[in-house]
RNA sequence: GCGAGUGUGGCGAAAUUGGCAGACGCACUAGACUUAGGAUCUAGCGCCUUAUGGCAUGGGGGUUCAAGUCCCUUCACUCGCACCA
């Protein structure tokens, strides 16, 4: 047994006296940059979910830096949010205070693991030394016509008297308090990300991130190609404008649907015979749900809109407008063409109100339901006879834009961002109305732009943020024109802290700028991103977006900020759950560390399973690890002084080198941990091993467990620490034995197996496989039809 | 509905990419040492069978000398997106 508690206090002094995982800006060294999701810090404390991923990138971190890299792995705190307002408004407490207690606690654990942080570059989005440039950014996006306010639906709980963000609104109830949400109108501050959606995609292509995470951000930036087209209004001079990716059925329309919340309704409110109806039918949607309003398996409704008529323009023909809530107004034009031959939903709705289907494009039964596949078109006009779906649709739009009618459009589900929340602890939006300037931004020179430092204050019931009660704050003077104005109390959401952090880290005292040029020149792109699936999406994008930005104008001198991303899998409760206070399943990181050491946690955690996937916590699993470690403590008192491996060794020293190597470069910690365990046993089962075979294990071992790895370095006489050691390489050239285990198949089945040389040709091997006894009985008198070898591998005898 | 993924012992999982299924660890069983064992060591451990052997990677089918791995089909679960025109 080990002391680790002393051994894990004295070397995380080492390493913070001799600044050991400072990384140096001017280094000649080739740079690398890992890069952790920096934590929200709650006052749960650290999770053990946090100990996966940060140890991950600890131990890749660490083998790059005794590669003869400079390495970059920073740490710094997401603390802006809603838990340090609630809890500070509950207890009276200005919420920096609360957020600098976790931090201390979050820190020392972290500290507590001995992962690699640089803790030089740590910050705070809470500091104002960093949202300064957060507001300056903010600033930049205002100057560039980037962000303007527009009235949009807040999610508002008139419980908890908030407005909330939409992931804490999700399902259309209130994530705190459970209760149903109303939307409210308010102006807000918009970001114009939707401007971006082309580069965003074409982006991705510089990036390496896991298949399933480019996936997700193409599926959320939703590009469709198709056509806008018109269909003049028979009532008034005008034409309304839909939508299409397949203006080939245009043929087949026989209706359209605008979005209840369509412009026209209101603007032709004086053609329209049932506008009391259509406006009760609006008026009804808005009050369903969110999920009323999503779900697809209800019934569609609607209602005719009478006394506007629509002209096709191939046909020329008259069809009828209807509003239905399935058409949303913040996707293409809020107007569609409907085909209900053609298309599902079009078809259920069609059925419901009996309007006429037509079959445009042969194969199916149009009786029964919808065909969406391939065929020939017919009814078609110009159409007719094609069957192929893309020269339809090209021959369709080269008419469309011949005759004027349309034209080609893409279409991004990808939306601006909504950059307002009406809630006190966030950085304030850097603006100022004033009654004839309008909306003006601070001045640069006079940021950052604080928050006022009470220690009370409440949320108003009318949606405002809680700054908006704080007279003296809210007063201030035109930054255009000297006279009277007030702030804007609306403050900046947690994404826009998160979206540029990775660039301070980069140069993060720097008080002229939120980074300088050559800074970001040698750093570059962060090389490994890690962070949970959940971010895969809107954290993502945002960062992406923002940087993007940044480029354009000319702040940052590289396009897109993470190379690669990879996410760790959930570490759950011992019952397979998530782990909840409520299910109190919740493992204590702290609690283990006193227990077995931050090396057999860390340890554990790296053999628990393969890294992207969800694993159940096992106390007894943790115990193995440290049993490990407890043998890896004894070994030392069997090494002779030799400098060079044990020769029956040195074919597995140098195939454990290479697999502990590529293994730790793939995130394959669980396999790298395993080949640790059989050289080990491999190890026990000698008398003697040298100082040289332990020592090599050591520098093995030491990015996953590096506290009791540099101890025994130590006490084995060692000057130089593990850390400051070269990686251990292997020789090519002894990866194999001389012999091999020849595995001697009858039909495929297993029947012998017998220990050839390396070098032994075809021939060799089929002659020794045939001797065999037990092969000898399920040949013997049979048919040989053919024999099958494969060199260093097996022999398979096919017998009739 | 669309997209992605997973399915292997009592449990967590391996499997050099078509070549001995279950490495490594946990749990368990027996033994040794012990005043004691939640320490350590030794041995065993997928299922059936006395061994030879047979059967096993969610189910069914196929390709192949050979399939966890490739193809078809089917079931179950997980995660994204979701009336996106």
């Amino acid at each position: 047994m080990y002391q680790f508690n002393k051994i894990e206090k004295k070397w995380q002094q080492y390493w913070e006296e001799h600044k050991t995982f400072e990384a140096s800006n001017t280094s000649e060294k080739e740079k690398f940059y890992y890069l952790v999701e920096f934590p929200y810090p709650s006052g749960a404390g650290l999770h053990v979910g946090h100990v996966r991923s940060y140890t991950a990138l600890d131990a890749m971190a660490r083998k790059k830096r005794m590669m003869g890299y400079n390495v970059l792995y920073p740490i710094g705190w997401d603390a802006f949010g809603l838990p340090a307002e609630q809890y500070a408004i509950k207890n009276h407490i200005h919420p920096s205070e609360a957020v600098k207690e976790n931090i201390k606690v979050f820190k020392k654990q972290i500290q507590d693991l001995g992962i690699s942080f640089d803790w030089s570059r740590e910050f705070s989005t809470t500091d104002p030394d960093y949202y300064k440039w957060t507001q300056w950014q903010f600033l930049q996006f205002v100057k560039h016509g980037m962000a303007y306010k527009a009235k949009t639906e807040i999610n508002w709980c008139p419980n908890c008297k908030i407005g909330l963000a939409n992931e804490e609104a999700e399902g259309g109830v209130c994530e705190r308090c459970g209760g149903p949400i109303e939307k409210r109108e308010k102006e807000q501050w918009m970001l114009k990300m939707s401007e971006y959606a082309e580069q965003l995609l074409e982006g991705l292509e510089e990036t390496e991130f896991l298949d399933r995470i480019k996936t997700a951000q193409i599926n959320w930036i939703g590009k469709s190609v198709g056509a806008e087209v018109n269909f003049k209004l028979k009532e008034v001079e005008d034409a309304l404008t839909v939508f299409t990716t397949r203006c080939d059925t245009l043929y087949g329309v026989t209706f359209m649907v605008i979005s209840p919340e369509h412009p026209y309704i209101e603007k032709y409110k004086d053609c329209i015979q049932n506008y009391d109806e259509v406006i009760a039918y609006r008026n009804e949607a808005h009050k369903k749900s969110e999920i009323e309003r999503t779900d697809m398996t209800k019934e569609k409704t609607g209602v005719k809109i009478n006394g506007l008529t629509g002209i096709n323009p191939v046909t020329g023909e008259e069809v009828e407008i209807w509003t239905s809530d399935y058409v949303l107004m913040s996707y293409g034009t809020g107007a569609i063409m409907a085909v209900p031959a053609h298309d599902d939903r079009d078809y259920a709705f069609a059925k419901k109100f009996n309007i006429p289907i037509i079959e445009v494009i042969k194969g199916g039964d149009i009786e029964k339901e919808p065909y969406i596949g391939d065929g020939e078109m017919v009814n078609s006009g110009i159409l007719n006879g094609i069957t192929n779906k893309k020269e339809a649709i090209e021959k369709m739009l080269h008419y469309l834009e011949e005759h004027k009618i349309g034209h080609k459009k893409v279409n991004y589900r990808l939306q601006d961002w909504v950059f307002s929340r009406q809630r006190f602890w966030g950085e304030p939006i850097p603006m100022v109305y004033c009654e004839d300037c309008g909306w003006v931004p601070v001045k640069e020179e006079d940021l950052p732009v604080t928050l006022p430092n009470v220690a009370s204050y409440e949320p108003t019931d009318n949606g405002e943020s809680p700054l908006a009660k704080i007279e003296d704050w809210v007063h201030t003077t035109c930054s255009n024109c000297g006279k009277k104005a007030r702030r804007e109390t609306d403050t900046m959401p947690n994404w826009a802290g998160s979206s540029w952090y990775y660039l301070r880290y980069m140069d993060a005292h720097n008080d002229k700028e939120f980074a300088s040029q050559d800074a970001m020149k040698y750093w570059g792109m962060v090389d490994y991103y890690n962070g949970g699936m959940e971010h895969a999406t809107r954290h993502l994008l945002y960062a992406r977006f923002w940087h993007r930005f940044l480029y354009d104008q000319g702040f940052v001198p590289f396009k897109e900020p993470f190379k690669k991303r990879v996410a760790h899998g959930m570490i759950l409760g011992a019952n397979g759950e998530k782990m909840s206070k409520s299910k109190g399943n919740v493992v204590n990181p702290d609690d283990m560390v006193r227990e077995y050491g931050a090396d057999a946690l860390r340890t554990y955690e790296m053999f628990i399973g393969d890294y992207a996937s969800d694993a159940a916590w096992s106390e007894n699993g943790l115990k193995g690890c440290k049993r490990f470690l407890d043998r890896v403590y004894r070994m030392k008192d069997h090494l002779t002084d030799e400098d060079t491996y044990t020769p029956s060794l040195e074919i597995m020293m140098n195939q454990t080198i290479k697999k502990v190597d590529e293994d730790l470069d793939n995130m394959k910690y669980n396999t790298a941990v395993s080949a640790l365990m059989i050289l080990l046993n491999e190890f026990e089962a000698k008398e003697t091993i040298t100082k040289k075979d332990y020592h090599t294990f050591l520098q093995l071992l030491n990015p996953i467990a590096p506290h009791i790895t540099e101890e025994l370095n130590e006490l084995c006489g060692y000057q130089v620490a593990i850390s400051d050691t070269p990686w251990p390489s292997y020789d090519p050239s002894k990866l194999e034995n001389d012999t091999f285990q020849l595995v001697v198949q009858v039909n495929g089945k297993v029947r012998g197996k017998i220990e050839v040389h390396t070098g032994a040709t075809k021939e060799e091997m089929e002659a020794l496989a045939f001797q065999i006894e037990n092969v000898k009985t399920f040949t013997d008198g049979k048919e040989i039809v053919k024999v099958i070898t494969i060199p260093k591998k097996l022999v398979n005898i096919v017998v009739k």
